[in-house]
DNA sequence: TAATATAGCGCAAACGTTTGCTTAATTGTT
DNA sequence: AACAATTAAGCAAACGTTTGCGCTATATTA
């Protein structure tokens, strides 16, 4: 019934010891004889002692926490990468203080405002979709307060990242539907201004040039991501002097938009016309028609690489090594699974 | 290139003033002039002092920060509540520590500790699935940490929760069939051990007795939720000698493995047979055989209201209201949403 | 036995704030 | 001109820890 938590200095005064005494004795410290050690512990475990953090965290300096500022947990990329770095942060006793931006720059600005507040000692941050400018982290790093980028990269340099490539998935997908013979390949690309709709269709021309083929520009699309762009992108496709048989989209999403719409236009699936796509999202496994393949862009492991970057750079702060020079960045490599049928 | 941020401490002295002026002026106290309070501010600006929080706290004995404990953050239904509390948090200016039991009784103690002692101010809470002790939540109230339960609550008296009424939305699912004419309705319900699937045999029996129908024990097969067991138990619904016209399933998962294990067996969905099923996962909105209905939990509103009963709790134990009598016991009805087709 | 080492513990500062009380200086009142 | 009222600011304690240093007995050594 008691409503405080019992304090160090409670049970100095129960005991007649000093607060040092006890804060020695409860960590086991050398001076503090067997006997005095032993009642601290006993009295500390009756009054179920636990110590504040808070006060901890003051006196050393360090809080122990990491904050993640990302644009949406509820998209499912983002949910698995945070469940990963929670998994990290844990196991390095850290705790995890979460924020989303909402794909907003403004609101983004005041969360690491609001970190910084917090002291977490470091950052783990995928921005916001339009942020433009990035003076909020630069500052950042004047305070020295470790930060790393995963998934959605700003175009700053001296930064520590881990990304996922693409490219290489693209490369991959397209020569998966070249040797299965298609020679016309389309694609449903994202809006222009993102820069993976870039690195896509750069995967698109490499893997075409490879292969000695020549690039169709016409073939390829941009949509805005929705159902009906992406049943007009099919169309335009479809309407396409070179008919495609095969098409690469964006992301499963969209990939599922194109397969409902075909299926409406009589086309069979993976016969008339074969999808792949990208994010290998679980929700493939319930569906009957689904593309025949789709390029992994690791959430998990993308998480759980900037959580252990981020570890390693707090790790070489406590250790003195304050003054950065070299930066992580990792590229993972998206790969394409194929689907079992 | 300041490695340390700038502190009212440092502050005071470069403007020859006591640190207690200087706390003062930034929050605008009356009792500090007005010249030197714009020199105090002024100062601060251009160091860009920043309160240090972990400070505060210790002085105020609150973190504004709540916990939140959750099993699996990848889990749609747990992403979005746990948006939800990010966003109703942050609105009361708080922050969101998060963690995950991973359905582990075990880390879900731990992790109640860790809360403890990071001094949160209030903790939300899905219990883990295979909880069986809740001394550990018990413990807590001891210490006067508001705590409020949401969607899977203790079997413990005396807490705060809001969850989800399955019921309801099950006689909903059941009656919407019977009023298309059905009169044989199967369900393929969860695992005993669960209450939900008690929820959902209640609603379904509930609904039978309603419309003066028979109830048809062999009607309900209990199924583990995955794919095989969803197809055996399609198999043995659709061998009963009332073989069931319409189904309703545990989930969304069930249904979308019960509908593509149907179609394999050549059966018409929504007209040789229909479906019926629970969460109104997004995913749906991506298919093109689906559930004819499906009844929806409210992710984001339980979110939501948990964190408000949170911060009202909150807001009552600053302003001396300690000692709680009243629970807030929010059920939200489930709710039947017929898809458009 | 005297000098010295060691074991065991306490004192007090520090981390960065907030805040009740006190003090000093200025203004206002009669 | 004397006193009260007001304004402006400082002192110091408190929040709960950690930790360098100093102190006092007892134990060891020569």
């Amino acid at each position: 019934m008691r409503s405080k938590p019992a304090t160090i200095k409670e049970i100095a005064q129960l005991l007649n010891v000093s607060v040092s005494t006890v804060s020695r004795g409860l960590h086991d410290h050398p001076s503090i004889g067997i006997t005095t050690r032993q009642k601290i512990k006993k009295l500390a475990k009756e009054l179920h002692y636990e110590p504040n953090q808070t006060a901890i965290f003051l006196q050393k300096g360090s809080t122990q926490t990491i904050g993640v500022i990302l644009p949406e947990l509820s998209e499912a990329f983002f949910s698995t990468a945070v469940s990963a770095i929670e998994d990290i942060a844990y196991k390095g006793n850290y705790t995890v203080l979460l924020a989303q931006s909402h794909d907003d720059e403004q609101l983004e600005k005041q969360l690491v405002e609001k970190m910084k507040n917090h002291r977490v000692d470091g950052l783990l941050v995928s921005v916001a979709k339009n942020t433009s400018s990035y003076q909020h982290f630069e500052k950042l790093k004047e305070y020295n307060i470790p930060m790393v980028f995963f998934d959605r990269i700003p175009a700053i340099q001296n930064i520590h990242y881990v990304a996922c490539n693409m490219e290489t998935g693209t490369v991959e997908a397209v020569t998966f539907l070249l040797k299965k013979g298609h020679r016309s390949i389309g694609m449903i690309n994202g809006p222009n201004t993102i820069i993976a709709s870039g690195e896509r269709k750069e995967g698109y021309i490499k893997a075409m040039t490879k292969n000695r083929l020549k690039f169709d520009p016409s073939l390829i699309v941009s949509c805005d991501l929705t159902e009906s762009g992406t049943q007009k992108a099919l169309d335009t496709l479809l309407a396409n002097k070179r008919k495609p048989t095969a098409i690469v989209t964006f992301n499963d999403y969209v990939a599922l938009f194109a397969i409902k719409h075909a299926r409406q236009l009589k086309l069979q699936i993976n016969k008339d016309i074969e999808f792949v796509s990208y994010a290998n999202l679980p929700l493939i496994n319930y569906m009957e028609h689904v593309p025949a393949a789709s390029v992994e862009q690791f959430p998990y492991l993308q998480g759980q690489k900037a959580a252990d970057i981020l570890l390693e750079l707090l790790n070489q702060k406590k250790h003195g090594i304050s003054e950065q020079t070299a930066y992580y960045k990792i590229i993972i490599e998206s790969q394409l699974v194929e689907r079992v049928r």
